[in-house]
DNA sequence: CCCCAAAGATGACATAAATCATAGCATGCT
DNA sequence: AGCATGCTATGATTTATGTCATCTTTGGGG
């Protein structure tokens, strides 16, 4: 397990930072950079507090949610090893999510004045942003739709396949690399626990997925669970895991 | 009515472009652009389509959206002066969504060439684009809980302050400042047309809106319409329409 | 000015999903 | 091992919303 590193050896090879910035300000970073280690569950970031700089996901899982009415949360992302999170212009802005760890996770955090002196100065990393956002809207964009218009069997597929698509699947036996409660799966779909309970419940009599163990999944037909989305369109979700 | 102009004589003071380029690509920006007319309900672009650039509005109404399943469609956003729509990445994209003017509307676009050698050699203007697309996507997060969670009541009160946000009021009387049908609405908030016809008789009968002529709407009690929404954070709207 | 097409409103009914209640099952702890 | 706790599963019931049918209103064009 790679704990803290130096920018130089970290071995992350999506971190946009490593791949887009000019040597010496590698090492700028470098130094004022921190990384943190936080633990399955913790809180990263929450709601409400202020944005200071921006965190990149050395190596773990993490899910940002939104604090909904009665006491409901909404998973709106989850992300994983090379990923941003929690940027938010620069000025006295306040976190509108908060950012929890699935897993053992080590993220970099970057403070907005030495990001902003990247930006200036490596336009192509500032560009590699720019498009990051943009990709990230655009997913945010459909899953909206989704939201908006799927009925809960529907949602309940469908963030199985994100979860896929995020996070992958063990090659020994295929479970997904996350174990995620009821709980968490009805906050991704804005549906109620039993629901999600009833409707995995389904998917298991109809030989779409087998549970193993506390909320292990394995999504043992993909194509059949791609098949009750597919009137929504379904680019978004590759039939082989990333 | 203003129509074509060059970028010096463009009175759109929001344009990012304007803001945030040196003179000299200022002026090869003006000479690539491409300025487009079009009248309401007119596409600009369409799902499936390629990305060859992207968009700003000079002047006017544009609404996103994204196809689902059995021909219905989903609002994603909506825009006016002065805002950015129809980026995505480099290589051979494509549209996820469709963009369609609300009003007759000029846009300028601009191809994916010009602007990344804007964006190379005008860092503040690329800083400015990542903000843009940072601050839509926290906007789009917000939503996603709303489409989530709430209920067709709820739905359609945020679609109302939602509209009044993006476009502002009339001010002589306070009516919105767009024409947006009942389908329209539903499309918002993914529920059914009729739905929304019994949500905005019942607003009505509430005093929380006065309906005029066809499917012209004035918020007579905005607090009112927040109240209803509160329990899910309405940070977003304000009470004055900008 | 009147007619027509399209949009909107409304009632009755069917269905999906939330809610409530309770039981079963793992996991960790002593 | 055995208990306690929190997650999961499932049935019964209520509520919300989608669906279908019908009627009304609106605004534009002949």
């Amino acid at each position: 397990m790679n704990k803290k590193v130096s920018c130089r050896e970290c071995n992350n090879e999506d971190c946009l930072i490593k791949r887009h910035c000019t040597p010496d300000y590698l090492a700028k970073i470098g130094l004022k950079r921190v990384q943190i280690e936080h633990q399955a569950k913790d809180s990263i970031f929450r709601e409400g507090g202020y944005v200071g700089g921006i965190y990149f996901i050395q190596h773990g899982k993490v899910k940002i949610i939104a604090h909904g009415g009665d006491d409901r949360e909404q998973i709106v992302r989850m992300a994983t090893d090379g990923q941003i999170f929690g940027h938010r212009g620069l000025g006295d802005d306040l976190y509108t999510v908060s950012a929890f760890a699935l897993s053992d996770t080590v993220v970099c955090f970057i403070d907005n004045d030495t990001m902003y002196d990247a930006y200036m100065h490596n336009p192509k990393l500032t560009y590699q942003m720019l498009e990051f956002y943009s990709l990230e809207l655009q997913k945010a964009e459909v899953r909206m739709k989704y939201l908006a218009q799927m009925n809960v069997r529907e949602k309940v597929a469908e963030a199985l396949l994100l979860i896929r698509d995020v996070f992958g699947t063990h090659p020994a036996d295929g479970t997904l690399n996350v174990c995620l409660s009821r709980q968490e799966i009805a906050d991704m779909t804005g549906a109620m626990v039993e629901q999600v309970s009833r409707e995995l419940g389904e998917f298991q009599k109809e030989n779409l997925i087998a549970k193993t163990g506390r909320s292990g999944i394995v999504i043992t037909n993909v194509n059949g669970m791609l098949e009750l989305i597919k009137k929504y369109g379904t680019e978004q979700y590759a039939t082989q895991p990333n």
